[in-house]
RNA sequence: GCGCGAUUAGCUCAGUGGUAGAGCGCUUGCUUCACACGCAAGAAGUCGCAGGUUCGAACCCUGCAUCGCGCACCA
């Protein structure tokens, strides 16, 4: 700390130690250290990304988390990396290309284009990397690692190869979720159901035998009607039993189709009679597997009608189709009426448009060890979730899961490692390397799912050695959104492929929303930059000032205010460590037990409470008592009282250096609790302060980071420095003192820094030291202190648990106002008193509560008393 | 329809059986020699509603209301 300015700049400091930190490799996790092993993996962040306050939150837990590990001695591995997010990357890379050279994928070709993705990834993939690194993260960069690492993909096919011959990857015509904008299939995880409002269309089916006669369906899809193939009631609706078997014809597309009868059918819905377009809907697709129905599929691939018997909707795009295909029905009278109806759509989780249920070829998995999986996570397994109400809504979807849709048709991602023979189409070869004659086989188009990967990430990212000393990792930081996406699966693939689970600890932090309480998005536009709040109120200030509010398990209103508090605090902090060093003296001399005052003792106490608070609070990952309980203890305590009173040591030598010995004992156990929270400011004080001077490079002679993490103050410390709690007593009653006492200027309207005269008829022995503390913390001009006192009538006067405290004034006094003030204070009294009675006069209570409570009980009646009873005489004496 | 969460000061939120808390905001005073990104004092709450358990309930139980989120259904 060279040249001090008042305020704290963070930005040259945090570049300045980030640069150091790396080069001197501090983060680096060696597999061979004797240290008990600590790791997390990150959860990697799309290669498209840029940083949001979620990444910040969840990223700010897990470096957390990291630096506390070091500090407690482990050896740590928090291991970085990024994924390449097959849809969303190659949509950017397309769009790009439409928008730059009006060109499509097509026109390159599939090879140039996933050239072309790489080039983009190359230039401006992993910018949220060094976006991480702004925020301080201590991950390990020499092993990032990206989810098309030749090595990674190698493995990612293998697996693939390995599910295929255990048979558990199967490849089947199957109704699937179509996304029309990426023209390729989703999981059923990819799709968002949404409520839409929609029209339901009552449509007229024509009898073939009873020209006249109609049976009416209710549908929300006129323009799949093209593709009806039979209607269907269910088999015991009365209304319907006479028209079983029959025929009616299509509309539109005229044709003849059978009425049959379907268990499947809701006959409260509409009418009760369903349109059966197998190819266009779940429950259709079964009742014609059911039924021996056939298939028709009027819809192209991007969602365009594709019926040439219908010219006038032959083209068309599937919306104004539906539109146009109602205006046709009511044309010809077969359109009964319509209705304004809401239902849940699925939505493409990437594109946001309507999925399309469709029919189409696809490879899918039977997931491995589900039950094993299942019985994994909960409180007395081996993987805890946090909060554990999640735990039940992973069994859940356990327990109903369906197999999962792993093939997509796009071009970025783990090629399918399945060749087709030309020759005869069912023979397969399925294995990660080509057949040998591969000029005869064609390769599968399609890539896998992106998580058909990520569910690899906790050990298929670590080599053997790394692996041995770091798997399975500690803790796992994770949104609670990706439950099925990627934890439920990583149990499972852990499982299967390294026969334990992957994680212990699973955290899922909440989702981060704006102030009216939605979810941050990029076209909500409703999501502020992390970089510029770094830039603005430093990387320590954006990361504690989020902890502060922010992990609990819940939502989070993001709120800039907090993020300025969180700078406040920062520049607080900065500003004491000032403070101690104007004061100059030798740093972290000898604390010397005899002379140590009640306040030295005091903040000793609290110190304690503070180090016994955070390190609970981490060790059960409730960053946010943590942040709060080191906040109150370093701001209300440690400043506001503590350093206030601590000027009283004046100039004479032994006390001052006892006191700044006693400032720095605290200081540096407070930089080093902060540490995991604000990285950069903690270093830098740890160094400007020289509280790194005396300790062995492990120990944080070099960072802070290798700084031990601070143990309690056992009992023999307490000893040796003659803590009492009476000690801890007295200074609590000399601050309330001093309130009571502060209060009575405000009451009096004298200003705060006019120095005046107090006196104290103190009720027990104040040695001078105290005094000395009391005059400071009063901006007194003398505390007199006399054994009795005649206070001229209407002296404002207050009691105090130090005795009675006078403030003299001279032709000023209101005693009107005084003695109003007076009959306030013992109203007050008053009250509380006939509380406490009330509660002590209730056999019950008496008899029943702890004896604990009701002594505490009798011990605050007393006190009341004896207030309301000198109070009372105080009153007296102004008349 | 089933399930989960939330409801506490103007705002954002802590608080799992024993006198209602914090920060911000607000009022008032203060450029007091670390800090105005500050200091000091203060005002401010029928703890969503209704029952129940208990000597005692913000906290436990039941029901209801409102908001949010999952899952299922959705012709």
């Amino acid at each position: 700390m060279g040249e001090i300015s008042k305020a704290y700049e963070p930005a040259a400091v945090e570049a300045k130690w980030y640069a150091q930190w790396l080069g001197a490799r501090y983060f680096e996790a060696d597999p061979d250290s004797p240290k008990p092993p600590y790791s997390i993996v990150i959860p990697p962040p799309n290669v498209t990304g840029v940083l949001t306050l979620g990444h910040v939150l969840n990223n700010t837990i897990q470096d957390i988390l990291a630096r506390r590990a070091r500090m407690l001695g482990k050896e740590v591995l928090w291991l970085p990396g990024v994924d390449h997010a097959g849809i969303a990357t190659q949509t950017v890379v397309e769009r790009q290309l439409r928008k730059e050279e009006k060109k499509t994928r097509h026109d390159l070709g599939r090879d140039e284009f996933v050239r072309r993705v790489w080039a983009w990834k190359e230039k401006h993939g992993g910018i949220i990397i060094e976006q991480l690194k702004r925020l301080g993260c201590s991950c390990d960069w020499s092993r990032e690692r990206f989810t098309m690492d030749s090595a990674y993909s190698r493995a990612v096919e293998q697996t693939f190869v390995d599910l295929y011959r255990k048979g558990l990857i199967y490849r089947g015509r199957r109704m699937v979720n179509w996304d029309p904008v990426a023209l390729t299939a989703l999981s059923d995880e990819e799709v968002i159901p949404t409520p839409q409002k929609s029209t339901l269309y009552y449509v007229r089916y024509e009898l073939v035998d009873a020209p006249g006669r109609y049976l009416e369906v209710a549908t929300t899809r006129p323009e799949t009607i093209m593709a009806d193939v039979a209607l269907a009631v269910h088999p015991r609706d009365p209304r319907y039993a006479s028209s079983l078997g029959k025929k009616v014809w299509r509309p539109l597309d005229r044709a003849e189709i059978p009425v049959i009868a379907d268990e499947g059918i809701d006959p409260e819905f509409g009418t009760g009679v369903l349109k059966v377009t197998p190819t266009h809907d779940k429950l259709d697709f079964e009742i014609g597997q059911r039924h021996n129905l056939p298939v028709i599929d009027v819809l192209h691939p991007d969602g365009k009608i594709n019926c040439p018997n219908v010219p006038e909707l032959d083209g068309l795009d599937r919306f104004i189709a539906r539109k146009e295909a109602g205006e046709m029905l009511a044309e010809r009278g077969l359109l009964a009426k319509e209705e304004s109806h809401e239902s849940t759509v699925g939505f493409s989780e990437r594109a946001g448009v309507p999925i399309e249920p469709r029919l189409s070829e696809q490879w899918f998995l039977k997931y491995p060890r589900v039950e094993e999986a299942r019985a994994a996570v909960g409180p007395e397994e081996k993987v805890h979730f946090r909060p554990e109400r999640w735990t039940a809504v992973y069994q859940h979807w356990l327990e109903n899961i369906q197999d999962w849709c792993i093939s997509r048709q796009l071009w970025w991602g783990h090629r399918i490692p399945v060749w087709y023979s030309k020759t005869d189409p069912a023979n397969l070869h399925v294995d990660i390397e080509p057949p040998n004659d591969a000029e005869n086989w064609a390769q599968d188009p399609d890539v896998l799912d992106t998580w058909f990967s990520s569910w690899l990430w906790p050990f298929e990212t670590m080599d053997s050695a790394t692996r041995a000393k770091f798997y399975p990792t500690s803790d796992l930081v994770t949104a609670p959104d990706i439950i099925f996406f990627w934890v439920a699966r990583m149990i499972m693939a852990g499982l299967e492929y390294t026969g334990e689970v992957p994680f212990g600890e699973v955290f899922f932090t909440g989702i981060i929303r704006d102030a009216q309480g939605r979810k941050m998005s990029k076209s909500l536009g409703n999501s502020p930059d992390p970089l510029d709040l770094i830039d603005k109120y430093g990387a320590d200030g954006l990361r504690f000032g989020l902890m502060r509010i922010a992990p609990t398990g819940q939502d989070i209103r993001f709120d800039e205010k907090q993020i300025e508090e969180g700078r406040n605090f920062a520049n607080k902090l900065w500003n004491a460590a000032r403070y101690r060093q104007m004061q100059g003296g030798e740093v972290e001399g000898e604390i010397e037990p005899p002379r140590l005052t009640s306040d030295d003792k005091w903040i000793l106490f609290r110190l304690d409470g503070a180090i016994r608070a955070t390190t609970d609070a981490l060790r059960n990952y409730r960053f946010n008592e943590a942040a709060q309980a080191l906040y109150r203890f370093f701001w209300s305590e440690f400043c506001d009282w503590y350093l206030e009173a601590s000027k009283a040591s004046g100039e004479d030598p032994a006390r001052k250096a006892t006191t700044l010995a006693v400032i720095d004992f605290v200081l540096g156990h407070v930089l080093r609790l902060l540490h995991p929270f604000m990285p950069f400011i903690t270093e830098e004080l740890w160094h400007g302060l020289g509280y790194n001077l005396d300790l062995p490079a492990a120990q944080g002679a070099k960072t802070i980071q290798f700084a031990r993490w601070p143990e309690p103050l056992d009992n023999e410390f307490k000893l040796n420095y003659g803590l009492t709690p009476n000690d801890e007593q007295f200074a609590s009653d000399k601050y309330e003192s001093v309130t009571a006492a502060r209060r009575l200027r405000r009451d009096f309207n004298i200003a705060s820094n006019k120095r005046v005269v107090f006196v104290l008829v103190p009720s027990r022995e104040l040695p001078e030291e105290e005094a000395a503390a009391l005059r400071i913390l009063l901006n007194a001009e003398r505390l007199d202190l006399p054994a009795k006192y005649e206070a001229k009538k209407g002296t404002p006067s207050a009691l105090t648990p130090l005795g009675e405290l006078y403030l003299p004034l001279q032709g000023l006094i209101d005693l009107e106002a005084e003695g109003a003030r007076l009959d306030k204070e013992i109203a007050k009294i008053e009250t509380e008193l006939v509380t406490a009675r009330k509660k002590l006069a209730n056999e019950n209570f008496v008899a029943n509560a702890p004896a604990a409570v009701v002594a505490e009980h009798r011990q605050r009646e007393k006190s009341f008393m004896e207030r309301l009873e000198q109070l009372q005489r105080m009153r007296a004496s102004l008349e």
